[in-house]
DNA sequence: ATATAATGGAATATATAAATTACATAGATG
DNA sequence: CATCTATGTAATTTATATATTCCATTATAT
């Protein structure tokens, strides 16, 4: 799973930690979302995307076959 | 929580446990996040988006006080 | 050179998504 | 009526998201 969480979060001038107090986790489970290594509850994506004004769609997609041929 | 699930579901003439088949969960699952008595996994979503064809956008949100009003 | 801020990562504990199994009900259909 | 399909729900178990605590690293600033 990817997602644009870092690029967006800085877009909109937060550290983890502050991400992580507006949306009510810690900074290590931002960590490990933007790391791709954690599969978030839809209920915290709403939330993140809700604090760096995006939507789910801009910021989380699985990376399929068909998407790659696009990508280049 | 709230989503379109079931609308999408039936608009793409499956029932809740061919669904869960195509996107590798149990019925209850299906019929827990449709109740929205769950808050599912996004990777869940995304497979879920996948299967009936529509967007996170489309299909799940969070009903906050900003979104009652545009509703009336 | 040494604080300090921001981030990555590991190890363990806790909360909860999802599986499993089972039973109940409403609708359609023979 | 009896049967089959689709769905709702409950109890228990299992897997994993998230919390907690701690340490390491990099960059910036003093």
């Amino acid at each position: 799973m990817k997602n644009n969480l870092k690029v967006a979060r800085v877009q909109v001038n937060l550290t983890q930690q502050q991400l992580a107090e507006k949306v009510g986790v810690t900074r290590q489970t931002i960590s490990l979302i933007e790391k791709g290594k954690y599969n978030p509850t839809l209920k915290l994506c709403l939330e993140i995307c809700y604090a760096v004004n995006k939507t789910l769609d801009e910021i989380f997609w699985i990376e399929r076959e068909s998407d790659k041929i696009a990508k280049n």
